[in-house]
DNA sequence: AGCAAAATCGCAAACGTTTCCGACTATTTT
DNA sequence: AAAATAGTCGGAAACGTTTGCGATTTTGCT
């Protein structure tokens, strides 16, 4: 369980252990016979550096914490994958909190953070109410936001443009025939809000009516999604499609509409919102607004590390681009 | 961006930096009017210990370092989720890692995580070779491997009872009726191995057939186990159930079944393994047997906290008992 | 009131690394 | 041949914390 440290192979070596050091960081300033003799000796008795040290001294402790809400949820951890990996690749590596359900966790892991001394943090907001939650700290330590749309907060953020996702989503409806289409969810955060916007939009533009059936539950999960949809269901179906702000909220609709007989796409469309890999599944198929989460994760450490290495102060928002994923719960009409 | 450190609040105190570090610690070696001067004191000015300091000297980092072939995955991503939850509540932090498809990355995130000197290791293999291949570290900090059987090897392990589950399953598949079960998946893995081994115990002590179709693919991915289904529906099917290894295969056989309008579950039953939150679905509705992903996770990181703090030398397997979930791709027979 | 004991606090070492600065050697220049 | 220069290396400080030990003060007891 003791490892060997820099003296312990400086005094094999007959050096001291400044020479060491300057070995494995490849100065110019060491003779290269002595260098490669102490990099063989290094890797003879096992020696690697001691980051915490190492970072002790440097300032600097080439970390990331990575905070969502939890990691268990698959559109965050693939988010989570992408960031580790990009991370990873530049030497950097995370650490992982799930802020849980409430803000004073949020709050708690963060501050744990900043005691860990890392170098940035990649945050995916629990909530709109994160913004101010975390403020104190946000000034402390490098911070970005990731996947929650603040608008033009003075926080540097990169998210999908939820806005021309809806609106590009209302408009496949439209060519499709659709004219009657209800927006189904939540509009408590501004990404939620943006989410409706485009759908607006978009009906303003073809001449639609604006339907909304708004869930008040702050979290989307299929269980919610469920429990509204009965809801939804109870009244007469005056509409051709439904727009679920969320691809949860969308699986929810399925369900309820598979225990009520409300044939999907028969009888309403159905689009959802995020691409998670669920609703790539057989007989699920759903159709739905893909949000680019590969390029959102390596973009925002991208970010990040550029606060860090290059000390950037400003506040940078990085909008990416949605795309449409035609699948099998949207029918064309006749 | 500095950060206030015990010398400063000291100053401000009045007192000496180790008293400061006795008054946070909890030290008895204190007045308790200074105490709490200077409790209040070091809220007041914002100060959070440094961990990298304390770590330096302390010889522990209260770090476990989590590697997991790609968090990016159902099954691993609730594991990380019990697994943080349960490590911070008791003090210690995640450090992530994903392992990724090959042996030479996995090698080269437990050798990181011994640089950052983390307490332990707790990691869910991408492969048989996964034992052999980082050995040379396991026996330089406390690791525990998760969610993969490893018999009766020297290293402590926490998994779910494969055997068992593909046994309870199998028997609940003959009362249903069946008499002709196909076992659909690959043996490679000792946890493979040892669910096929559960099948045909259960086959032979109900005397039935023992059907193997196995997938040569190393990866149980639901891409794989729709190639490989299309394959197995090219021949006839004599057979009325198939027991997939893995939910994901299980999945990708409801694929190609759909796809070659073969009835799950009216023309074959299908049952699968591990419960990864996708089988719930609607329209997937999933038969499965259940892997208990936060009882595994919670005591594989207090089998890990044992070691670290008592320094608990042994190899202790500990298998946690799944249990069946009835869903609805199991047909009575009449 | 005097002394032992207990309580409280400061000093300084230690953890393992990086890097500035000075010292020493070998090489080149005048 | 002497001096300047370049090339190597070691000494030592520093990063921020914990803690053993000694010093000082306060308390308790006779």
């Amino acid at each position: 369980m003791k490892s060997v440290t820099l003296k312990d192979v400086a005094k094999a070596a007959g050096v001291s252990y400044a020479t060491v050091s300057r070995a494995l960081s490849g100065s110019p300033q060491i003779g290269s016979e002595t260098r490669e003799r102490i990099i063989k000796l290094c890797d003879e008795m096992g020696y690697t550096t001691n980051y915490v040290a190492r970072s002790m001294v440097m300032k600097k402790t080439d970390l990331i914490g990575l905070v969502v809400p939890s990691i268990d949820n698959q559109f965050m951890s693939e988010l989570a994958y992408y960031a580790e990996m990009s991370a990873r690749a530049h030497g950097y590596n995370i650490m992982l909190c799930n802020s849980g359900p409430d803000l004073k966790q949020e709050k708690t892991v963060v501050k744990l953070l900043l005691g860990r001394q890392v170098d940035g943090i990649l945050i995916v907001p629990q909530s709109p109410k994160t913004y101010e939650n975390i403020r104190a700290y946000t000034d402390q330590v490098p911070t970005v936001f990731l996947s929650e749309n603040l608008r033009d907060q003075p926080q540097s953020y990169v998210a999908a443009d939820n806005s021309r996702g809806t609106y590009v989503g209302t408009k496949y409806l439209y060519e499709l025939g659709h004219r009657d289409i209800l927006y189904f969810g939540r509009r408590h955060t501004t990404t939620h809000q943006l989410r409706a916007e485009g759908y607006m939009r978009a009906c303003q533009e073809l001449g639609l009516r604006q339907r909304f059936f708004n869930s008040e539950f702050s979290r989307s999960s299929v269980d919610n999604g469920y429990q509204m949809a009965k809801d939804l269901f109870a009244n007469p179906i005056d509409y051709t499609a439904i727009f679920a702000s969320t691809d949860s909220n969308a699986l929810g609709i399925l369900k309820a509409a598979d225990e009520l007989g409300i044939d999907i796409p028969g009888r309403v469309s159905l689009i959802g919102f995020d691409n998670i890999r669920s609703t790539d599944l057989p007989r699920i198929n759903l159709t739905t607004i893909d949000q680019p989460k590969r390029e959102m994760a390596v973009q925002a450490v991208d970010m990040l590390r550029d606060k860090i290495e290059n000390g950037t102060q400003g506040y940078v928002h990085q909008i990416l681009m949605p795309s449409l994923i035609k699948r099998g719960t949207c029918r064309a009409l006749v």
